[in-house]
DNA sequence: AATACTACCTGCGTGC
DNA sequence: TGCACGCAGGTAGTAT
């Protein structure tokens, strides 16, 4: 479910939330979410350690304790939740941190996707997850003229490309069809064929569409909350994702909904046109 | 090497 | 009402 903006927002939260908190035991009841180590050797490496921090790369968060790296991935429905130790738990609770104050937070999951790790301390960006993502679009990493580069020796479509996570970190299925709608290119054009005008449109329109949504404290369509329990409002914002059957702002035309790398797509077929 | 397809899960809406 | 099917802010593993 989450995209950066909504990790971003996440992040913020549970650095407000769980910040300086000793983790005093820990409740796994769906094993699979642990990656590594084992459940038990997870939990028992857990015990006595202190949240010192949270920070985020592309979407994984990365918990900084006082002796690991603890790696988070929420894959399309994961959340955090933070809560009373005593109060009820609710469906889908899959891990709960217990803190040395009463509190806990909890790891909630209805599709199972997401994944937790553990690292050692300070190699959390050497995580095999984290080690291939390319630069972070809403910092000056993101260069122009390398992604320019690397476009150029893309022969698929552009919008798998996107969501790839190698050339740049951070879309998902949301913020990939708006910034190709923000640059009138269609998501299934070969990427080595784009313009450089195209090019450069592109690469301003994933950093002001993302730089946008994080303002925003990301898209709320159907579940996404942040660790505080509060929604986004970048869906306010929204020009074509979900958007099928409305009408372009820019040409007057319907919205199409067609499916590219077996993702909904949503897009305009008068300004977003293939080319060679 | 690069690209494409599928598995991993549950719940919800749709159509018969 | 019941059931089958398709769909959902994603990635990793496997096949081609």
């Amino acid at each position: 479910m989450p995209e950066l903006p909504e990790v971003e927002t996440v992040r913020k939260g549970l650095v407000q939330l769980v910040k300086g908190k000793e983790i005093s035991n820990v409740i796994v009841d769906w094993g699979r979410i642990i990656e590594s180590p084992e459940v038990d050797e997870f939990i028992h490496t857990l015990v006595g350690q202190t949240i010192l921090d949270v920070d985020r790369r592309g979407k994984f968060l990365i918990f900084k304790l006082s002796q690991n790296d603890m790696i988070s991935h929420l894959r399309m429905e994961g959340k955090f939740e933070y809560h009373s130790q005593t109060d009820e738990i609710q469906k889908h609770t899959h891990v709960r941190f217990q803190f040395t104050d009463g509190t806990e937070l909890r790891y909630l999951d209805v599709r199972k996707f997401g994944r937790l790790s553990l690292e050692p301390k300070g190699l959390g960006e050497e995580y095999k997850g984290i080690k291939k993502l390319g630069p972070e679009p809403i910092l000056p990493d993101f260069d122009l003229e390398v992604f320019k580069q690397q476009l150029k020796k893309k022969h698929r479509a552009i919008k798998p490309l996107l969501l790839d996570q190698t050339l740049v970190t951070g879309l998902g299925n949301i913020y990939v069809d708006e910034a190709l709608y923000q640059s009138c290119i269609h998501p299934e054009q070969i990427a080595s064929k784009l313009t450089d005008n195209e090019v450069e449109t592109l690469h301003q329109s994933i950093i002001d569409v993302l730089a946008t949504a994080v303002e925003a404290g990301g898209t709320t369509i159907r579940t996404y909350k942040n660790a505080l329990g509060d929604a986004g409002h970048f869906q306010v914002y929204l020009s074509a994702y979900g958007k099928q059957g409305e009408l372009c702002k820019r040409c007057g035309h319907t919205i199409e909904k067609i499916k590219v790398a077996q993702r909904g797509t949503h897009f305009c077929p008068i300004c977003q046109v293939t080319h060679d």
